[in-house]
DNA sequence: TGTTGTGAATCTCTTCACAGCT
DNA sequence: AGCTGTGAAGAGATTCACAACA
C-alpha cells in the first residue's frame, strides 16, 4: 500500500505510539474490538482524529464492530517499529538517565537501551538495571560495537553540544536530547529536543493567564 | 499594551522561554544588543518567527542594533513569571523527581520546587537538594500550607490517575505529567503531558524512515 | 440507528515578500 | 546596505459535515 510507506506527519507518529499504549491494555483486558470514540476518550482528543490517523497508516475497521485490536496493534507496530529493533544508548547516567534505563527495562519492547556512557570513575563498568555503563571516552568504540543507532542525552547542559559532536562523528541516527541547550547537528541525524524546562515554564505561563494575574 | 495582555500562542511561549535562556547567556557574556537572525541561529530557527514572537509580545527593537539584551529579558520575564513567583511540588520522588529537583535547584528562577512527596516510608521526611519529602497523605494540607499551584506527576503510571485526582481536589492549577498515562483532569487544571516514551519512539519512525528500512 | 471514511472548511503556525527606517 | 515589522500567502493540523454502509 502506497499510503503507509510515505512519512506520516509527526503529530500522527506521536498518537500511534499513544494509541498503541493503550490498545496493548485493551487487548490485555480482553477487549478485541475498539471503537474510534473509545481511543477518542482514552486520549481525550476527538474521534474523528483518531479515525483520520487510522486511515492515514492504511487501516479499515468494519463498520458495526469498530476496529480490530490486535491488527491495528500489529499494523501500528509495522510502521512504528523495525523488524529487527533498534539499539540505544543513554549518555549521562545520572539520575535522569538512570530512570530512562529503569523505565525501559523490563518493557517488552523493539527499542533497547544496550549501554551507558559517563565520565564518572564510580559509574564506569557499573550496571544499572541491567545496562552496563561505559566510559564517555568509549563512545565511539561501543556505538560501532554495539550497533546502537538512537543516543539519549542526558548529561549536564555545558556537556551537551560535545556529546552530541562526538554521537554524529560515531554515526549515530537519531538523538533524543534533554538538556535545554538546542543542538546543532548534521541534517542526516534525526534530533528530537526534550526541554523540561521549558514544558514547566509553559505550565506557569497558562497557570498566571488562568488565574487572570 | 493590549497584544501583550492576550494569551499568546502555545509554541510561542515555548520559544520565548528558550529565547530567554540563552538570551541570559548572551548578556553574562557582556552581549547588550542581538539581531533576529542571531536568536534564530541559536534556536534553528528563521529569523521571521524570531520576529513573529517579539512582535506579539509587543517589543519594538532598534534598527541599526537589533534589540536590548536587557530589555528583551525583562519583558519575556513580565509575560512568563508571576511577580512573587509560582510554587512546585513534585510528586514521586524517584530518579526522575529527584532529577528534576536537582535540576531546578540553585537555578534562580521564578519557578521553585518547594515539596516532593512520596510513598516510600523511607524518602517521607528526607531532604533531597534542599526539598523535603512528604508522605502522600499530606498531599492536600501541604499544598494548602505551602501554597503550591504546580505539580509535577513522576510516580508510576499505575498511580498517575489517583495522583492526578488528589492533586485537582487539593486545588492545584496546573500539571506537568510524566507518566505515560492520559490524565483526565477538570478544565480549570491546566495540564501538559510530557511522554517520553512516546518521544524516543518518534525518534525510532525517524530514524526508520531515514534508513529507508 | 450508530458507525466508518473522507472532501471541504476552518483554525493554527510558519514563511514570503516587502514597506519603512537608519 | 541591512535591519525590523507586518500583511498576505502558504503549509500543516484539526474539525465539520455528510455519504456509505450494516
Amino acid at each position: 500500500m502506497v499510503i503507509s510507506s510515505k512519512t506520516l506527519p509527526d503529530k500522527t507518529v506521536e498518537r500511534l505510539s499513544q494509541y498503541r499504549r493503550n490498545l496493548l491494555i485493551c487487548l490485555a483486558k480482553g477487549k478485541q474490538h475498539i471503537f474510534s470514540h473509545e481511543i477518542a476518550q482514552l486520549h481525550h482528543i476527538t474521534p474523528v482524529q483518531v479515525r483520520r490517523d487510522i486511515m492515514l497508516i492504511g487501516y479499515s475497521g468494519t463498520l458495526r464492530k469498530g476496529y480490530d485490536v490486535k491488527e491495528l496493534i500489529d499494523l501500528i507496530g509495522k510502521i512504528l517499529d523495525t523488524d529487527e529493533g533498534l539499539r540505544v544508548g543513554v549518555i549521562g547516567v545520572g539520575n535522569l538517565g538512570r530512570s530512562l534505563i529503569g523505565y525501559f527495562n523490563g518493557k517488552r519492547s523493539k527499542l533497547s537501551i544496550v549501554a551507558g556512557f559517563d565520565a564518572n570513575p564510580d559509574k564506569v563498568d557499573k550496571v544499572y538495571a541491567g545496562v552496563h555503563c561505559y566510559h564517555f571516552d568509549k563512545l565511539s568504540e561501543i556505538i560501532a560495537r554495539e550497533n546502537i543507532s538512537i543516543g539519549i542525552i542526558t548529561v549536564p547542559a555545558e556537556q551537551a553540544a560535545d556529546v552530541a559532536e562526538k554521537l554524529v562523528i560515531a554515526g549515530i541516527k537519531g538523538i533524543l536530547n534533554f538538556t535545554p541547550k538546542p543542538l546543532n547537528v548534521s541534517p542526516h541525524v534525526y534530533l528530537q529536543e526534550y526541554d523540561m524546562v521549558t514544558s514547566l515554564e509553559k505550565v506557569a505561563y497558562f497557570v498566571k493567564k488562568q488565574a487572570g494575574i
